[in-house]
DNA sequence: GATGAATGAGCGTTCATTCAT
DNA sequence: GATGAATGAACGCTCATTCAT
């Protein structure tokens, strides 16, 4: 059909401006991007991005909210695949940094995103993301609390130790972001999974 | 002598500046906020913020590096005054809550700040953060290697175990930050080092 | 024929945009209108507009002075139908009045027309109606001297006069388009035949 | 006082922008005429214009008020120091021409001012000018009222009467606009209040 | 030194017009 | 012929910075 193969052409230009878009803004920050700018760069004339979105926030939080939804159904789909509890915190973690590897521009932005969501301006996509941070959080503690149930963990605060275990992660992400290395990020899971249950303390002592 | 009561009044009159900027800046974020708000809300006259500051950047990074600074010595005045391995990270811990939560306002900016460090602009602003944050993570580094040499801690690898700590701890600060509660966050202390040390594996099953 | 029928398909599309366009100008303006809007409202696409207006201000341009022509030719019909200058004046005035009630939409658009014609743009426009301003005028005028050449009117300037003569009924109008009301604007005629030929003074006294 | 010559200083400004946005919006009309414009024509940059107005809208809207005000004032001053009901018809209508000739410019922004009262956009400043037309419309009524009631007029609708005279005097406004011609328009005086008493009907006959 | 009015580059956004389909 | 997505010049407005007072 004609108005499909249109809806697929749409998509098409809409996806590869985001994806310039994500680029762009990863790098500089949002106020410091114009529309001229991501016009140029995914070739586009600047009238023509205002037929995709109704303006630059917009634009910008179209890009955020996608690929937050991208990542939460790809990191859920991993660790409900998972049988045991211990299982599902590895796959949750290897899945977060399998995604953040794949997805390095996104992040730089989405960690400065959270933050932004600390101040007053654009309050719904704020809104939505500090939503979907506590969404995680809470989809972790859920994890968390069948694995004190079953014995495997021992009685935390569930609360604080599934957010413990989610910047656990993102300190890792953010180290990697930091510092340009070329080893894979994944291979971290290990040192996360094992500081997670294990603690630092020396019991052989 | 004369010239030093001028110095002195000059001094005051800029951190007056500093100190109602935070509050904007923290509320606001940095490129929503005017010069003439600044100048209105600290009662000198547009002009005159610019004896005190090159720029709006400038302004902002002074404030921010000053404040880095002061929670640098802070932090490590408290560390160096306890005795033990252990005592140290719990003094670590204990002064960073502390710091968080006399300096709340500042903390939404410092939070922001260090996302902003991932992008291209303010690059010197940026470098310096990226730097203060290796020096601490370094700092909290030294303190987990002399824990590992004296058997205290596991031998992990200490450089994510400290950038681990560090976020850990960031974590805590994050959800305060973002659910607006009465509890002194210092109370968060003991579950930080808990999880820290002793992970959250059940080993008597 | 087959050319004819084109012909007359293409006009009655043509008259059925002009006829849309006369709505959305009279309700919002000029500039307020987008072309966009006129091809949504007479169910055509942007680009067919084209097809039969070279501009946005040739549309425009195009439905005044045809409803201008249709306005003066049907005016002139009904003077010529009466026989006295009496007859003649009373004529021109109820006419102008039924066009005007039967065409409230283009009367707003035309009073703002005749004032635009005082400005520099549109000037091909502009000139056109002030044209027709001064033909309606004269003709008015042609009107007014035979009254006096026959003795009916007194000897009054006859130009101003005229204009007089317009500008009353344009008065009329103007009350009638400001204030909605049910009543039919025509009853207004003799209200402006009396002002026009007996004024205000009150001779009795 | 040295606030005071600021203000003078401030009002004498201001002026001067509205000077100047007179004439050019007066030869190009609202949508034709940028910010840019009057600040090359004012001898201001542009962001100056924005201490003295708000927006081009607010520019715009206080000329066209302010020229209102004073024009009402200097009629109903001229109206008041004449005596009998003739006197102050006369009067009335001599201040109103004197106004016209002393402000040729705003007359044609005017004129088209209350044409665009009869469309959607800029309602507050159409509402003003409308409550200013039946304002003056009324004034004049109730001139026309005292005259009916001592005997100089005949018993007219006084509405539409005022409507007329009004109107009367625009039409010869129009004409005058409209014809570059070097004759003062105040010489136009008599023949409008000759009409509007006498009429044109020949009574000799 | 202190002031705040003046500056103008630069932004996001609109919309008449074109032209490939 | 009919379409409507693509175009980009042009607009109103903001705000960090300067400098005459």
């Amino acid at each position: 059909m004609r108005a499909e193969r249109k809806e697929r052409e749409f998509n098409f230009r809409r996806a590869a401006i985001l994806e310039q878009a994500e680029k762009i803004f990863s790098a500089k920050g949002y106020y410091n991007v114009t529309m001229a700018e991501i016009a140029e760069a995914s070739g586009f004339a600047i009238g023509s991005l205002y037929q995709f979105f109704e303006s630059k926030e917009d634009l910008y939080s179209s890009m955020i909210l996608e690929k937050i939804d991208l990542m939460s159904a790809a990191i859920r789909q991993e660790v409900n695949a998972a049988k045991d509890v211990t299982g599902k915190i590895e796959a949750l973690i290897a899945a977060q940094l399998q995604f953040v590897e794949k997805n390095a521009d996104f992040f730089r932005i989405f960690l400065r995103g959270q933050s932004d969501a600390l101040s007053e301006t654009m309050t719904a996509l704020n809104q939505k993301i500090i939503d979907g941070y506590f969404d995680n959080v809470m989809f972790i503690e859920n994890i968390l609390k069948a694995g004190i149930k079953c014995g495997v963990l021992r009685k935390v605060p569930t609360r604080d130790a599934a957010s413990a275990l989610f910047h656990l992660t993102r300190s890792v992400t953010i180290e990697w972001l930091l510092k340009p290395t070329k080893d894979s990020i994944v291979s971290k899971k290990d040192f996360i999974v094992d500081i997670f249950f294990n603690g630092v303390k020396n019991y052989d002592q």
